[in-house]
RNA sequence: GCCGGAGUGGCGGAAUGGCAGACGCGACGGACUCAAAAUCCGUUGUCCCUCGCGGACGUGUGGGUUCAAAUCCCACCUCCGGCACCA
């Protein structure tokens, strides 16, 4: 307790305090059967080096609120680690000469020190660092599971390569229209490449249910439309050779209104079906596409192009025979491949026949409408009708068209209702160094060979060449690759490649449950009490990486026996961005770059805290406001000044004011509760100072030294600590 | 084009069918001080007036439901985010 002449001092309280927690083991979490668990993750950092706002915005409102559950009665686990592989640690390596290990090691070090001063509850026993061998072993153990299940392959493909970062990248690192790597913002291009892939597209339908979790709308639409499911019919037409050709329509009512093909120019058929006469034509085209998915894309107008291959294939509908085109708006990673034209009701199509001159012809009438007459329509039309000139099925309604066609396909042995998705698999595989290695060794006799379970973790060597070639540094290394095949013990080579960091960071919620168990990935009693996360917290920026990527994970686990249940995350909150004092997203560039360690020596991390979770809604974020950080200091000396100045005393006391301050002390405490479970920290601190002003008020009234006053002093210093617990440890008798 | 989110004072925001603008910032006036900082008190949506315990208007726009709408319904406008030649 302090002397009531003392004013409020942050810097002498708060390490103190701290110092006390740590001594005491007070914030330890372990496995307790009698008490309800209660898991709050938050996503963890990756060591750049200074501990920012951003941390801040993320960690410590989040910090208060597993502090609320633990007052709550919940055994509560609030661990903290670091993602510790990746490309920045090479970059920096690259520009300061020094190893990506000291580079990471020196900043997790620094930060974890910054964490502290923040006065969170963290468990520093359960800390992680994924670029520990004691971790890596485990990434590289849940990597052969995934092989052993045939969930990862090795495939060669046309991939995204980011010329900046010398590496593949995964299909959900490449962002927007532009096609820029997620990282660097650089323009991704094509590649072929053999490459590790993880089976993502196995899980497509289960990840389009959220029906088990408690996450934001947001975050479910993201998730929805990066899948992107379509629901449509698979048919097989037959090329003049008798190949089967397999497409896939949305539209199988318009299957009559088919008049050409069109395959992607990397279609495996196009060899085959060009005829001598246009095979100079298609391979100059094909040439040219695959130059094209080596620039950036070009504005989305641009004009349909197209080549006749010179083969035809039979529509398996009418027995008509139609020619076969190859044109770039095919996408070979979409479907077949391969699609039926229908240039009377899909735009695209429609474009390519008008430039080329192809035959259109209208199959479905829109209610109350004439057929168009296909010489004077200037566009597809798409939308649903009553299905004409359409053999068996002619005059089917356009409620009933899709199910009817689907059906008459699957009776006549031609093609079946089907689902497509836009997901792809997981590509994992990176060029870089400073990542987990992949733990198979090729061997000319025996192939890609996954290294035995007791073999791990393939260790990364530290003596490497991190500077950029273009190829991967451990390829460069003069004696690393080379080792024995697991399988015949004769020469073979280790993949050189890393994994992808969202590999490590898939599973670190596991390994934070034991950091240092070695028989598995993570000990099963501590498993089984603490999954799944009961709430995570983290940017929405994740939403169609991490997030997916983790539930993937997650469920892949459980098939292979190694997890349980169906979802790792059952709740999910996102933060916003808080910005610099000009709006702008803080940057060096700017210069508006507000830095905590300054602000701390300052105002202490209390004030800090209140501040972050009162200066806007958490999960808009907003700028930073260098003046309302004030108003959480004063409200902090206010609370001081009323809770250890001496009472006005010789006033009697109106037992209606004694009343009144018992109804706000209660009320205050139902908001706050609600507030902190459904996150809006903001209000809690605008309730506490509102209770804080009617305290001054009822004070003058005569209220202290009443039982009323006792009880709002005990609630309000409790409703206060998970927010600024160390003032409020001061206060607390 | 498809999907989602959001529009409230000078600013951040509160209120999810019941007194719009809580709380804070800023601003203005005052107390304390030789002065400043800190602290404390008061005023602060807009407009009108006879200045009161007064009146009118007011939550992107236009309609509607209701005794009552920022909140519910319909139509639109603007901004932000995601996806997109996805068959």
């Amino acid at each position: 307790m302090a002397k009531d002449d003392d004013a409020y001092s942050p810097a002498e309280i708060e390490p103190r305090w701290q110092r006390r927690w740590e001594a005491d083991g007070l914030y330890h979490s372990d496995v307790d059967r009698a008490r309800p668990k209660h898991y709050a993750l938050t996503m963890l950092p990756y060591p750049s080096g200074d501990l920012h706002f951003g941390h801040w915005y993320a960690i410590s409102p989040s910090d208060a609120r597993a502090r609320f559950k633990r007052m709550q009665g919940y055994n509560v686990l609030f661990p903290m680690g670091f993602d510790a592989f990746g490309l920045p640690a090479e970059n920096a390596a690259i520009k300061n000469s020094v190893h990506p290990k000291v580079w990471t090691y020196k900043n997790i070090e620094r930060m974890r020190g910054q964490l502290r001063r923040m006065g969170t509850m963290i468990d520093w026993r359960r800390s992680t660092i994924s670029a520990d061998p004691e971790y890596y072993r485990w990434t590289e153990w849940f990597f052969l599971k995934l092989f052993e299940h045939g969930l990862a392959y090795r495939k060669m493909s046309a991939v995204d390569w980011c010329p900046s970062c010398n590496t593949t990248l995964a299909r959900e690192q490449v962002w927007g229209e532009a096609r820029l790597c997620e990282r660097c913002q650089t323009a991704v291009i094509k590649k072929d490449l053999e490459q590790w892939f993880f089976r993502t597209t196995r899980y497509a339908e289960e990840l389009l249910d959220f029906s088990r979790l408690d996450w934001p709308e947001r975050v479910r639409t993201l998730q929805t439309n990066w899948i992107g499911r379509s629901e449509g019919a698979e048919v097989v037409f037959r090329t003049a050779d008798g190949d089967p050709l397999e497409i896939f329509t949305t539209r199988p009512d318009t299957l009559w209104g088919v008049t050409f093909m069109v395959l992607a120019p990397e279609h495996p058929l196009v060899g085959k079906l060009t005829t001598d006469e246009q095979r100079t034509e298609v391979a100059a085209y094909v040439a040219q596409a695959k130059r094209q998915t080596e620039i950036q894309r070009q504005a989305l107008d641009q004009e349909k192009t197209g080549v006749f291959t010179g083969g035809h294939a039979v529509n398996p509908v009418n027995g008509e025979r139609v020619p076969v085109w190859i044109a770039d708006y095919v996408l070979m990673t979409y479907g077949t491949g391969a699609i039926m034209a229908v240039p009377a009701h899909d735009q695209r199509d429609f474009e390519l026949a008008r430039k080329y001159g192809l035959e259109i012809r209208p199959v479905i009438r829109p209610e109350g409408e004439e057929l168009p007459d296909p010489d004077a329509m200037t566009a597809a039309l798409s939308h649903y009708g009553r299905m004409v000139r359409s053999g068996p099925l002619d005059g089917t309604p356009a409620d009933e068209a899709v199910a009817k066609v689907c059906a008459w396909l699957e009776e006549q042995g031609t093609g079946r209702g089907a689902v497509t998705y836009r997901l792809r698999d997981w590509l994992i595989s990176r060029q870089r160094y400073w990542g987990s290695p992949i733990p198979i060794v090729y061997c000319p006799e025996h192939g890609a060979v996954p290294l035995p379970e007791d073999e791990l973790p393939v260790l990364l060597p530290d003596d490497v060449e991190w500077r950029p070639t273009g190829e991967s540094p451990l390829k460069l290394h003069p004696t690393w690759r080379h080792t024995k095949c697991p399988r015949c013990g004769g020469d073979g080579e280790r993949e050189t490649d890393t994994m992808d960091t969202f590999m490590c960071s898939s599973w670190y919620h596991l390994r934070y449950l034991s950091p240092h168990y070695d028989r598995a990935p993570v000990d099963p009693a501590e498993l089984a009490y603490w999954m799944p996360v009961d709430t995570y917290t983290g940017g929405i920026e994740h939403a169609t990486m991490h997030l997916i990527y983790t539930r993937f994970f997650h469920k892949a686990c459980r098939d292979m026996g190694i997890l349980a249940g169906d979802e790792p995350m059952r709740q999910l909150y996102n933060q916003g961005i808080i910005l610099g004092e000009d709006s702008e997203k803080m940057s060096k560039s700017r210069g508006n770059v507000v830095a905590p360690d300054a602000l701390l020596d300052r105002y202490g991390a209390d004030a800090i805290r209140a501040f972050l979770m009162f200066v806007a809604r958490w999960d808009q974020g907003g700028p930073w406001d260098s003046r309302g950080i004030e108003g959480c200091a004063r409200w902090l000396r206010r609370v001081w000044t009323l809770f250890t100045a001496p009472a006005p005393g010789g006033k009697t006391v109106d037992p209606e004011v004694e009343k009144r301050v018992r109804r706000k002390v209660h009320q205050t405490l139902a908001s706050v509760t609600k507030d902190f479970e459904t996150f809006q920290f903001n209000t809690i601190v605008a309730s506490l100072m509102e209770l804080l002003n009617e305290l001054y008020q009822a004070r003058e009234e005569g209220a202290a030294c009443t039982p009323a006053w006792e009880e709002a002093r005990s609630v309000y210093l409790r409703m206060m600590a998970p927010v600024t617990p160390h003032v409020a440890e001061e206060l607390w008798e």
